[in-house]
DNA sequence: GGGTAGGAGGTTTTT
DNA sequence: CCTCCTACCC
């Protein structure tokens, strides 16, 4: 406690960990951002209560390692303390005040999947047939994480009866949760928002006990993240951000980069410190990378340095094929490994989709270098698992409609859509629960036979399994098990996860085990050793290698074909500069001529990100021979041009009128769009045929 | 109520 | 190409 931590510290980050009042730590990559915090943190814990500190990070991963550093720093247990994910913080607070806002405090947590069904269910129920279900989900998460209700945005409604029937979905979703005593991810930071607006004497406790906030990865939070540590924050006006505008990465998912770009207009008084030292990246990289992000419009100007020396050239290699591209990734591999530089463990390949693992992997393989894939399916979101857990949530839940309807049919105990849909309308009646709507309907005899036979073996199942008391988690599954035969009915492989998922549970208490299960994704054990990681550019950030190599530069993928707008763009060329600054050493670009794309060989462009390279510190290989190649010279300098029609853009079309373009795809004579037009409908529309007139 | 054929569509994903 | 959803049939 003695020690003073100010001295291992270069003087940006000493100021930025002894700075008082709202700050703002502008954090480059490599920048010794974590070793800033976990100081801050310390230097805060002189004076205050470790307790009193507010600290949000968006990774389990990243709460842990937190913890394990700052713990040596202080000397003492810090497991009382507030860090920890912005779920998880707000989790605590829900699970002790939630009785206020008219949930019990059992609540289930719904994650995407269950989402999912949810809507599914909804749309089904509302007869909306549009295959725009996917896009339903997203919408409504968007709408919810930047604090818009359905009144707000069918005040703005364009007319064309969408976003009614958005609204209507919205509405009955939030309705469905409600009965289900259910929280979906969302909801987790929006009711301890309501429950900090609602009740001010609630509020006013937690607002008291925090003295500090500090919030790492700012740039990844969304408008309702930002408003609770607002609010949080107001009275002593203590809140320590943390984060690089640069690599944002998460727009999809409802992040706001504009947190992050305009926090001195919420704190007009705050302290902005950057950090531009890299102790990662050589000075070839930070200027490589630095090359492509300084196009980007909006963002905050800092300039990268490093005392590492300038190291070796990136380079950029031109291959004819994916699979070219995968043997020449594996021959430097290789060539690097028996100079006896580095170990496997050392490198790294980063890609845009996890399609392009596929050919990597296959080469890898063949070619005998150990490697593994980072991300993927993770255990958790296994049928059999997912299913399992959905008996779990029913137990100590019984109004959790998502898992009943999940499981009440699962392992088939003759319980089809006609029973299930009696129950539901007597649910709606009634307004009850499903389950709860089950007893009352074999109560009232108000039901055949043949279906109340099998819907009673069903609610004594569920009965009986919540009547006994259980030593621990392993015990109730173990319960489950015996009573619904359901390993009986799985093959090899899921039984085996069975049984991972029963010794996971051994010596827990249920709903902890079934919280923590709820907020984690991935099972933690991403320690390479020895092993070449196979990653996405996306599940590469936070994370440094030696030698990484970034593949598929090339038009369509990175940026991905997807990209319209212009900030799709701004988020594709960051996350290319979180790749290319995950290197320590050496970075390697490649990019192939003819890929793969589902069925068809298709014939690709160089990334036009490859212009923003700067000539000095790049070297561009050509490995195409001679003669088969068609001048990649000119297509290299060729600037791609932007597509004709874009997403929101107004249209003429000389049957149906104007109408608003909501997708388009394809290239050349194949482009098409979908066009809404008003009182018309959805309409895909050929660009070469159709004959549209493009509206300013 | 449960199985199978045909069709559409197919990024990224901290919680 | 391959997966997952839906619709339809038994």
């Amino acid at each position: 406690m003695s020690r003073n931590f100010l001295s291992e510290l270069n003087p940006q980050q000493k100021e930025a960990v002894s700075s008082d009042g709202p700050l703002l730590i502008v954090a480059g990559a490599g920048s010794g951002k974590t070793r800033v915090i976990t100081y801050r943190f310390a230097h805060l814990a002189k004076k205050l209560q470790p307790s009193s500190i507010f600290t949000v990070t968006f990774t389990n991963k990243a709460a842990e390692e937190m913890r394990e550093r700052i713990c040596p720093l202080l000397g003492r247990d810090l497991r009382q303390c507030w860090i920890g994910t912005f779920h998880s913080q707000c989790l605590r607070i829900l699970r002790r005040e939630i009785q206020h806002l008219g949930y019990t405090n059992d609540f289930s947590i719904y994650d995407d999947n269950d989402q999912l069904s949810l809507i599914r269910h909804i749309l089904k129920e509302l007869n909306i047939y549009e295959a725009l279900y996917k896009g339903v989900l997203q919408k409504i998460s968007f709408f919810k994480s930047s604090l818009i209700k359905p009144e707000d945005f069918l005040s703005q409604s364009d007319g064309f009866g969408f976003e009614e029937r958005l609204a209507k979905v919205y509405v009955r979703y939030q309705d469905e949760l409600k009965k289900s005593n259910g929280l979906d991810f969302d909801d987790l930071i929006l009711m301890t928002i309501r429950l900090f607006e609602e009740h001010p004497k609630v509020f006013k406790k937690y607002q008291q006990c925090f003295e500090e906030i500090l919030v790492d990865e700012f740039q990844d939070t969304n408008p309702a993240q930002y408003r609770l540590v607002k609010l949080l924050a107001e009275p002593h006006r203590n809140i320590c951000v943390v984060g690089d505008d640069d690599q944002s990465i998460y727009r999809f998912r409802g992040a706001d980069i504009n947190n992050i770009l305009s926090f001195e207009q919420d704190f007009p008084d705050a302290k902005v410190i950057k950090l531009e030292q890299s102790y990662r990246c050589t000075q070839n990289i930070l200027d490589a990378s630095g090359g492509i992000i300084s196009r980007n419009q909006k963002r905050r100007e800092k300039k990268l340095w490093t005392d590492k020396g300038s190291g070796e050239t990136v380079c950029y290699f031109w291959l004819s094929s994916e699979e070219e591209e995968a043997r020449h990734i594996a021959k430097i591999i290789r060539e690097f490994y028996l100079k006896n530089n580095y170990g496997y463990g050392d490198f790294a390949v980063l890609y845009r989709v996890n399609t392009q693992s596929r050919a990597i992997e296959d080469t890898l393989q063949t070619e005998g270098i150990p490697y593994k894939v980072v991300g993927g399916l993770s255990f958790y979101h296994r049928k059999e698992i997912k299913d399992l857990t959905a008996y779990l949530k029913l137990v100590i839940n019984k109004d959790d409609n998502v898992s009943l309807r999940r499981i009440i049919n699962c392992p088939p105990r003759g319980i089809g859509a006609s029973t299930i849909s009696k129950v539901e309308q007597h649910a709606k009646k009634k307004g009850l629960s499903l389950y709860a709507a089950s007893k009352a309907l074999l109560r009232s005899n108000g039901i055949v036979s043949s279906m109340k036979d099998k819907l009673e073996t069903f609610a004594a199942l569920i009965e009986r399994l919540s009547e006994k008391s259980y030593k621990d988690t392993a015990e109730l599954i173990k319960a489950i098990l015996e009573e619904t035969k359901y390993a009986e009915s799985v093959d090899e492989d899921r039984a085996a996860n069975i049984d991972e998922f029963v010794s996971a549970a051994m010596g827990k208490d249920v709903k902890e085990f079934i919280d923590r299960l709820s907020l984690t994704s991935t099972a933690d054990d991403s320690a390479a050793s020895g092993q070449v990681s196979l990653i996405t550019l996306h599940s590469a950030k936070g994370l440094e290698f030696p030698v990484v190599f970034i593949a598929g530069l090339e038009e369509g993928l990175l940026p991905y074909l997807k990209a319209k707008a212009p900030e799709d763009f701004s988020e594709e060329r960051r996350l290319l500069y979180v790749g290319m600054t995950r290197a320590k050493d050496l970075l390697f670009l490649t990019g192939a001529k003819k890929r793969r794309i589902f069925a068809k060989i298709k014939e690709q462009r160089p990334s036009r990100f490859l212009l923003d390279l700067p000539k000095e510190v790049c070297t561009i290989v050509d490995k195409i021979p001679r003669n088969l190649k068609a001048a990649p010279e000119a297509s290299m300098t060729a600037k791609p041009l932007p597509p004709a029609y874009m997403v929101g853009s107004r249209v003429k079309h000389p049957v149906w009128g104007v109408g608003v373009i909501r997708d388009c795809y394809g290239e050349g004579d194949e482009a098409k769009v979908t066009v809404n037009f008003p009182n018309i409908g959805v309409k895909k529309l050929s660009i070469k045929f159709a004959n549209l007139e493009k509206l300013i």
